[in-house]
RNA sequence: GCCUGGGUGGCGGAAGUGGUAGACGCAAGGGACUUAAAAUCCCUCGGUGCUUAGCACUGUGCGAGUUCAAAUCUCGCCCCAGGCACCA
């Protein structure tokens, strides 16, 4: 009996095989090039999902084809296991954080040894050990030191489910990005990282990431957000005190006739005091207060203001400019005072038609002349200048600099650069999360935590309630201390640090993961492996993380610990998983397992298919790669994951896909299964003995697939078209004639083919094909076989097909030798037979010949 | 509103620099094998029309344009996805 195709036993046996061998193990060694291969590793939440998975298995394919090129390949794996949903399970569940991550990493790295994947475990890290996080904490009292990390009273986002501090960008639609509470303000002390002291150099050097997608990289720019301009000083009509704005436009300085002002800014106060205005305008300070967090949420908002009774001067037309708080200037950009242009602004314009302010057109467009009583909106692009004194008449583009120059000349401003990005928040107050070494002393004030009494230890045994804040800080023996300057009592910091600090280093200290001498970094090592050639994940996760790695890589290497300027030197984003809903009108969202002959199971309702989506939880569209794993076998989750699409686009899951992908599986097992006794003695075709016809033909396409496959994997990453062209190799051996027995001719062309298909999809399904490896008669490990060259000789066709057009239409073809002459080509189109039809009678006006594809007859 | 991607058969997707549209797979249909079914192997498969071994027309979101030739380039519009949120 032919034996069967039985994933289940097959990738057991070779997982538990590699693992015995080591071969994944990775060695530092000068003499090869080295090929670091990183997916982001991911946060221990319960079970791995196909998110994951699709990200790991687009990861392993490199990682194992980069090995079989003769690279040195890197390839570790570890978990993010520092962050809320711990936290929030202790306080569900009553289950301790520590307990529920550890239980969670184990189950899933189950899981990824079931889907085969290449990593050297012996570098496994989990950034929630005292091990990793007490180099964090090194690094925070150096960055204390230098100032990079400082801490300051702000506004916060605050939401009040999680009871934490979210950062701006952390807040989505007015909601907690986690758990979608509403999002208050509190005012706290807070840490912060000076990333905004890296902000120059993380723009140049967007411009070297020429292996970053380009997408991510104007991401970047535009979070990044720099724009030129210039601080102008506008005097206050009574008194000394000045109001400084930011602009980008000094051009329209001339039609600046009113100043708005953020309206939580304490300027707003000082103006008021013991105008008989002064509860007006602080009613209508606290409303905009409170406004604050439904105009987050909502997309369109009335442009609100109030006069404060107050005026200052246009440093160049002299004019009084009445002064306003409203809400719709942001105070954490610039100064929090924006000069009001309305002619040229269309939020100015939109003020001062409600407030019925004076309007001065000062740029006026090449073709049209503008009018104040005529306008209907702001005209915002370039054009001359009028109205602008000894500027009239310049073009707006140079009066840029030119009012800069003269603004400066006059002591009345400067020119300035802006950035939109801001230092980086790191405060939590949580309690699953690293603790920044810092005490507090009554006498000597705050006191970092000296070098050698780090790590400070994260203690186990607190309460969990889900109220009033940090566990930590209700904790006495944790925040109860003695001064480690002057010995008296003191008390500990109780925030712990974001965990985007841990994901910000982990690739490096993955480089020596269990250096223990400071600074938790081997030079040695992290010389050799960074950066990461090639990072993978995917896109939605990707400006934040990248950024702050980038900013703390940068940072690192200037404390010397590292010598490389940039983390990552390809960046591979991948897309989404999808699949379309399901719900029912009683049930709502269902399951795929709730769902049997379009009916819900619950209540025999029609069940509704809707559109396909990000697959997640809450949709109920997701599918369990446990489940999968036990049916088809890892294998053919790999293949499904990389032929439903290229990795930058988003996959559409397809239980039907799925079992074609399986099929296909069989299909090769089959083949092999069915030539095995035949091709066992016999060695593969070397080309030395001519071939002709069937065989020349399949020996071309063993090459060709080669050419293909390869090209495909290492230009771009196309594993999709990859795999069709090797279906194709399997198709082309299905069609074969069975040879004989003993035609060892043959049977080694056919062997070649059969071989090439095993190496070729070694990368993408390594069970399989090192099972059938090793039944061939192979004793080799096929992880560390050679990836195949093809021969261009014998991949080359010797015959092509030239279309014939005629006026552009496609008319006719025909099949010449590969080498043939241009001028044959050409006259032999004219006598096609085909072509006859549809010229005749006609004036030839020209031919176009493009080499071995095409001749096209232009008539009239 | 702004920024960034993207719209190709019933479906997922192929088509390095403009040059055979629809590779490969899924679904569908037909045939072989079988007592039968499943599995397997082979064939067909964008649409329309006709005088149907074939031929013609049409077809890559819509409308123009450039070109001997456009899925690909240019302009305008529509739709979808992701990111950002009054950034002065």
């Amino acid at each position: 009996m032919e034996r069967k195709y039985t994933p289940q036993e097959i990738e057991k046996k070779w997982q538990t095989a590699w693992e015995e061998r080591g071969i994944f193990k990775a060695k530092e060694d000068p003499t090869k090039k080295k090929y670091y291969l990183l997916e982001m590793f991911p946060y221990p939440s319960g079970k791995i999902h196909i998110g994951h998975v699709r990200n790991y298995t687009i990861g392993d394919v490199v990682a194992r084809y980069k090995r079989m090129n003769g690279f040195n390949v890197l390839h570790p794996m570890g978990w993010d296991s520092f962050g809320m949903p711990a936290e929030n399970a202790a306080i569900e569940h009553g289950i301790h954080p520590a307990t529920w991550t550890n239980e969670n990493i184990a189950y899933m790295k189950k899981q990824l040894n079931e889907m085969g994947f290449s990593y050297d475990w012996e570098r496994e890290l989990s950034t929630c050990e005292p091990e990793y996080y007490r180099w964090e904490q090194l690094f925070f009292l150096w960055m204390y030191k230098k100032g990079l990390a400082y801490k300051k009273g702000s506004v916060v986002n605050w939401c009040p489910s999680c009871q934490t501090v979210l950062a701006n960008e952390q807040v989505e639609a007015g909601q907690c990005w986690r758990c979608s509470s509403e999002v208050g303000e509190k005012y706290l002390d807070q840490w912060f990282f000076r990333i905004t002291d890296y902000v120059e150099e993380l723009l140049n050097y967007c411009d070297t990431l020429t292996g970053w997608p380009e997408r991510v990289l104007t991401m970047q720019r535009n979070w990044i957000g720099k724009s030129y301009g210039c601080d102008i000083y506008f005097p206050m009509a009574d008194g000394d005190d000045m109001i400084k704005v930011f602009t980008t436009r000094q051009d329209t300085v001339y039609g600046a006739t009113f100043m708005l002002i953020a309206a939580e800014l304490p300027l707003v106060v000082e103006l008021i005091k013991g105008k008989p205005i002064e509860d007006d305008v602080r009613e209508f300070v606290e409303k905009v207060k409170k406004q604050d967090k439904l105009m987050r949420t909502s997309e369109y908002y009335e442009k609100e203001g109030i006069f404060l009774d107050a005026y200052c001067i246009n440093p160049v037309t002299k004019k009084k400019m009445p002064i306003f708080a409203t809400n719709f200037v942001i105070a954490e950009y610039g100064t929090g005072c924006v000069m009001a242009v309305p002619t040229h602004d269309q939020r100015d314009f939109e003020f001062a038609k409600k407030f019925d302010l004076p309007m001065i057109v000062v740029i006026q467009p090449h073709n049209k002349s503008l009018n104040i009583h005529t306008m209907t909106e702001a005209y915002v692009e370039e054009g001359i200048l009028v109205n602008s004194g000894q500027f009239n008449g310049m073009e707006s583009t140079k009066a840029l600099d030119a009012i800069a120059d003269y603004l400066e000349s006059i002591g009345q401003g400067k020119k300035a650069t802006q950035y939109r990005l801001r230092d980086w928040g790191i405060s939590r107050q949580r309690y699953w999360g690293a603790p920044i070494p810092v005490i507090y002393c009554d006498q000597c004030g705050t006191v970092p935590v000296p070098e050698s009494n780090l790590p400070v230890i994260l203690p186990r045994e607190v309460e969990f309630t889900g109220e009033g804040g940090s566990p930590l800080a209700r904790y006495e023996p944790f925040v109860n201390t003695t001064c480690p300057q002057c010995g008296e009592k003191a008390k500990r910091e109780t925030d712990t640090m974001d965990t985007f600090v841990e994901s910000s280093w982990y690739f490096e200290r993955f480089c020596s993961p269990h250096y223990a001498e400071t600074p938790g970094l081997d030079r040695k090592s992290v010389r050799y492996w960074m950066p990461v050639d090639q990072y993978i994940g995917g896109i939605e996760h990707a400006i934040l993380h990248l950024l702050y790695s980038r900013f703390y890589t940068k940072m690192l290497r200037d404390f010397g610990v590292l010598e490389c300027d940039e983390p990552f030197t390809n960046l591979l984003t991948q897309g989404m998983v999808c699949k379309e809903t399901m719900r029912c009108k009683a049930h709502g969202f269902l399951f795929p397992d709730e769902v049997r002959d379009g009916k819900c199971v619950h209540c025999q309702g029609q069940a509704v298919v809707g559109k396909s989506e990000k697959m997640s939880k809450s949709l109920k569209n997701v599918v369990d790669p446990d489940y999968l794993i036990k049916k088809y076998g890892a294998d053919t989750v790999r293949t499904f994951c990389l032929f439903a699409a290229p990795p930058e686009k988003d996959l559409e899951w397809s239980d039907q896909g799925v079992e074609g992908s399986f099929r296909f599986l069989n299909r090769v097992w089959r083949i092999v299964m069915d030539y095995l006794d035949d091709i066992k003695d016999v060695t593969p075709c070397d080309g030395k003995e001519p071939l002709e016809d069937d065989l020349k033909n399949l020996r071309r396409k063993t090459h060709q697939t080669i050419r293909k496959v390869t090209r495909d994997i290492e230009e771009r990453f196309h594993f999709n078209t990859a795999i069709s062209a090797v279906m194709e190799l399997v198709n082309a051996v299905y069609l074969m004639e069975r040879p004989s027995a003993g035609n060892t001719k043959a049977l080694s062309v056919i062997r070649e083919a059969i071989e090439t298909i095993i190496v070729l999809l070694a990368p993408i399904v390594p069970h399989i094909t090192e099972e059938i490896w090793t039944l061939i008669g192979h004793e080799t490990n096929l992880a560390d076989v050679p990836w195949p060259e093809f021969d261009h000789e014998v991949a080359a066709e010797e015959e092509i097909t030239i279309v014939i057009q005629v006026n552009g239409k496609v008319r006719s073809r025909m099949v010449v030798p590969a080498d043939e002459d241009g001028e044959k080509i050409k006259s032999l189109a004219l006598d096609d037979e085909k072509v006859a039809r549809f010229i005749s009678g006609k004036k030839v006006l020209r031919e176009i010949y493009v080499p071995k594809k095409l001749v096209n007859i232009v008539v009239q």
